[in-house]
RNA sequence: GCGGAUGUGGCGGAAUUGGCAGACGCGCUAGACUUAGGAUCUAGUGGGUAUCCGUGCAGGUUCAAGUCCUGUCAUCCGCACCA
């Protein structure tokens, strides 16, 4: 017998199914559509990870799957090629980002292929090509159109030393990952996307999709959607301060304000003698590290700015304090405090001598209200006509009090905040804009799109953004007076690109549009979208809203883009730590591929983890997956050698009910990405046809059996699967072929196997017809196990038709 | 600190959603075949000096709990004082 080599026949199947064009989209079919997407991936140097497996080869099982489930499957791949890493090897070898992300890009298009992933490359995208952010450039334009991109200053990380700025990921312990040196906040001019304006239906939205309920949770706390109040307090000599407050009804028991640091109006709002203290605190705000500053078992500080605001419902004279826990970014970036019924308005109020004053105090004798007494079950006090009022009464009171006096109102507020794209690096796609001297900022006419990014640029960082370095690059002519300006030195954060690629992959190759809405609205939404749980809050959020903002300029017409969602999990070193190289814990796929072939690896993946969940990696198991796929081609070769004596009387019925049980069971689990149980199902039935077939058996049935099999295992181990359908004379191709149906009168059981429980313990089992109602169960129980219910009491006799049957019983008196 | 998830044999993991815990596989043990075995096949395999105990731990609900509730511990992930 000849044991295949599988590493052999996967080159002549992946040959074939090229050269037949087997995976090519078939626009014209009339089956329904299906667009199966996984996370594009970035193209790093190395060679494909387990990771990449874990995600691709599995989501292939699920494209297969599906197309032999009778659906014209869209499953495209490309490259999210732009990205900082590119740009950090650059800085240190020199070689340009261009060369060496399409060097990598053909090698993991190399190896995709030996992967044996039904991708259709007719429609790759590359986003670092100039056919691709043209268009990324233009969506810019559009939102800049629309009112969706706004100019404004926001902080950066940044490096005193290298005078660069710093994404986030090379901020180590509030250091420069390069140098060490303490990183600050430093503010520049930036390019915003309104997000915010979605906010509301982004969160709505959530309800209707079929994603991880975590993921959706998540997504609702990153929203952060926060109902109150906003209130307006006179500063004493001139202005207004506004904050937000879900507390509206402690509002007597406001005793100061508190300014965030970096809020414009801090100086304004400084006087002369307290300007030192404020400019030395302000100074000492942008050093903390993020992580400092927002640390909890950080000491509350800050500085009095001498100012003092009107509280709008008692005219008292409050003071008004700078300190950093208060953010710029959230609410108003000024806050009301109260600190009898905020934990750190109190810690903060105890530290500096404020006054503290109670508002609120609790309703029922069992509560502790020991100041601050934070609990929502209270009543207020001290509140003068607001007195014994509910908390949420006294929201709603003073609230419409002061709305009617013209000094709050009703108002709700998001956490989530704006996206800011801009990075001051070289290797993304220069934002669209010119500024000119003349005319301010100047949107780039969408004829002479795309703002090329020039190859010849001194990246090494030294405080410009690389681009600005690059003359040719900067100096253009206004595109409204036509006088002399600049470009915009910038680029667009990567997110920008990964938010749209989905809508690119079917009309990938226009040069007339992004994209053509006849075709997408057919194509999209996505059907089944797989990749990384880290993206919950940001990639699949600003996809969402790209998705929602195009709709409304008319350019699509559907609401959201991944109708539904799985997470892979992740693969872990065998140390049960996360596979990077500096713990030298990586795992190359390459040498088991080599030796087991890709099948048995992807297939391994599939049977060795939870697919949702990952976890470390274990190599125990691949070999028996290897041995298993010998088994089935020696079961296909006894049965197809002709040398069995066949036995059509033989009794086949428990055989198909596995084959019957087998199918159902399969196509349920393959539909919910519960790739090892699936497969386990299929030992399963393999097991039982090798039960079957010792000695002499039917034949027919036999065979009718094994191409089933092939048949539910083809998504699975895609090359193996074909060359045994070959052996056994099937027609090419086996994904040509019908996923397998179950016929529901094979699964139908005459006779159940029923768990006798006495007090909830087992104590024996015994069989009955399938049709038998309670009343003859009872009959039955009662009379069978008479012994046991001798001189007991029945106090009940539970009996669940077809599942178990529980007799609670307790001697009699 | 807050939020989310997870916790089941020596290991990876199942468990029809409240109904026989440990499917399937790895590993291990014994045996068969064999010149040989990292091949193949067969049997066994949660623990326990056996009417018992077992899903991190402690309670609770229920005829019945891995599954629901309360508390608690551990690990992982996310977020960062959200007013």
């Amino acid at each position: 017998m000849i044991v295949l080599n599988l590493p052999e026949i996967e080159k002549k199947w992946q040959k074939k199914w090229a050269d037949t064009g087997l995976y090519k989209f078939d626009k014209n079919s009339d089956k329904p559509k299906k667009y199966v997407l996984e996370m594009f991936s970035y193209p790093s140097g190395a060679n494909l990870h387990v990771g990449h497996w874990y995600n691709y080869g599995l989501t292939d099982v699920y494209a297969r799957y599906s197309r032999m489930k009778g659906f014209n499957v869209f499953h495209p791949m490309g490259f999210d090629a732009f990205g900082l890493p590119a740009e950090n090897y650059a800085i240190k070898t020199g070689i340009h980002p261009k060369d060496s992300t399409l060097k990598n890009i053909e090698t993991m298009e190399r190896q995709l292929k030996e992967m044996g992933a039904s991708f259709d490359w007719d429609y790759e995208i590359k986003t670092c090509l100039p056919d691709y952010y043209k268009w990324t450039q233009w969506c810019f334009v559009q939102l800049y159109k629309r009112g969706l991109a706004y100019r404004a200053n926001a902080p950066v990380n940044w490096c005193p030393k290298c005078n660069t700025v710093l994404a986030n990921e090379q901020v180590v312990d509030g250091c420069c990952e390069r140098c060490g040196t303490p990183v600050i906040r430093k503010h520049l001019t930036q390019w915003f996307f309104k997000i915010t304006d979605y906010a509301e239906e982004l969160l709505d939205g959530l309800d209707k999709l079929d994603w991880p309920e975590k993921t959706k949770l998540m997504q609702k706390n990153w929203i952060g959607k926060s109902t109150g109040s906003e209130i307006k307090f006179q500063v004493v000599g001139g202005g207004e301060l506004s904050v937000f407050t879900t507390r509206a009804d402690t509002l007597y028991g406001c005793t100061y304000v508190v300014i965030s640091p970096e809020h414009e109006l801090v100086d304004s709002l400084t006087t002369p003698e307290q300007k030192k203290a404020v400019e030395e605190y302000k100074l000492y705000a942008a050093k903390a590290s993020e992580i400092d500053r927002l640390s909890t078992t950080r000491e509350k500080t800050g500085v009095f700015t001498g100012s003092y605001a009107i509280n709008p419902i008692n005219g008292r004279k409050i003071p008004i304090w700078a300190a950093d826990y208060v953010l710029a970014s959230y609410g108003t970036g000024v806050v009301m405090a109260v600190p009898s019924h905020d934990e750190r308005d109190f810690e903060f109020a105890t530290k500096y001598g404020l006054p503290i004053e109670r508002v609120v105090e609790k309703l029922r004798e069992d509560q502790d209200d020991t100041l601050p007494f934070v609990e929502y079950d209270g009543k207020l006090v001290n509140s003068e006509g607001f007195n014994g009022l509910t908390v949420t009464e006294g929201k709603k009171a003073i609230t419409e009090y002061l709305e009617k006096n013209g000094k709050g109102n009703f108002k709700t507020t998001y956490r989530l905040r704006d996206w800011l794209i801009s990075r001051q690096r070289y290797w993304g796609a220069p934002i669209p804009i010119i500024h000119c001297p003349k005319c301010g900022d100047v949107v780039v006419p969408e004829e002479d799109l795309p703002v090329e990014l020039p190859y010849d640029v001194d990246f090494t960082p030294d405080g410009t953004s690389p681009l600005a370095k690059h003359e040719g690059f900067m100096n253009c002519k206004c595109p409204k007076c036509g006088g002399d300006a600049k470009r915009d030195p910038d680029t667009m954060d990567t997110f920008v690109c990964s938010s749209w690629y989905f809508l690119r992959y079917p009309d990938n190759r226009d040069s007339e549009k992004a994209w053509d809405p006849e075709i997408i609205n057919r194509m999209l939404p996505v059907d089944k979208y797989v990749g990384g749980a880290e993206h919950a809050c940001m990639h699949l959020l600003y996809a969402r809203f790209f998705t929602k903002a195009f709709r409304d300029m008319g350019y699509l017409n559907f609401d959201e883009p991944f109708t539904s969602l799985v997470h892979q999990g992740t693969i872990l070193g065998p140390d049960g730590e996360k596979m990077s190289k500096s713990r030298g814990n990586v795992v190359s796929p390459d040498e088991y591929i080599s030796k087991y072939g890709s099948d048995a690896f992807r297939m391994y993946l599939g049977f060795g983890f939870a697919y949702i969940e990952g976890g470390p990696w274990n190599d125990g198991g691949i070999r028996s997956i290897s041995k298993y796929l010998d088994r089935v081609e020696r079961l296909v070769d006894k049965v197809y050698s002709g040398k069995d004596e066949n036995d059509p009387s033989k009794d086949s019925k428990e055989l198909l009910f596995i084959k019957n049980r087998t199918i159902k069971a399969v196509d349920g689990d393959l539909d919910t990405f519960s790739f090892n149980t699936a497969i386990a199902r299929l030992m399963e039935f393999t097991n039982a046809l090798y039960r079957y077939t010792e000695g002499s058996y039917d034949i027919e049935v036999a065979k009718d059996c094994i191409r089933t099999l092939l048949l539910l295992l083809a998504p699975i181990a895609p090359h193996f699967s074909e060359e045994l359908w070959e052996r056994t004379g099937g027609e090419y191709s086996i994904f040509n072929q019908d996923f397998p149906k179950f016929d529901e009168k094979h699964l139908v059981m005459d006779e159940i196997t029923y768990p006798l429980q006495v007090n909830g313990k087992l104590k024996d089992r015994f069989a009955l017809p399938a049709d038998y109602s309670e009343e003859q169960i009872r009959e039955y129980v009662l009379d069978k196990y008479s012994d046991i219910f001798e001189g007991m009491e029945i106090v009940k006799l539970i009996i669940v038709p077809k599942r178990i049957v529980n007799a609670v019983i307790r001697p009699k008196k």
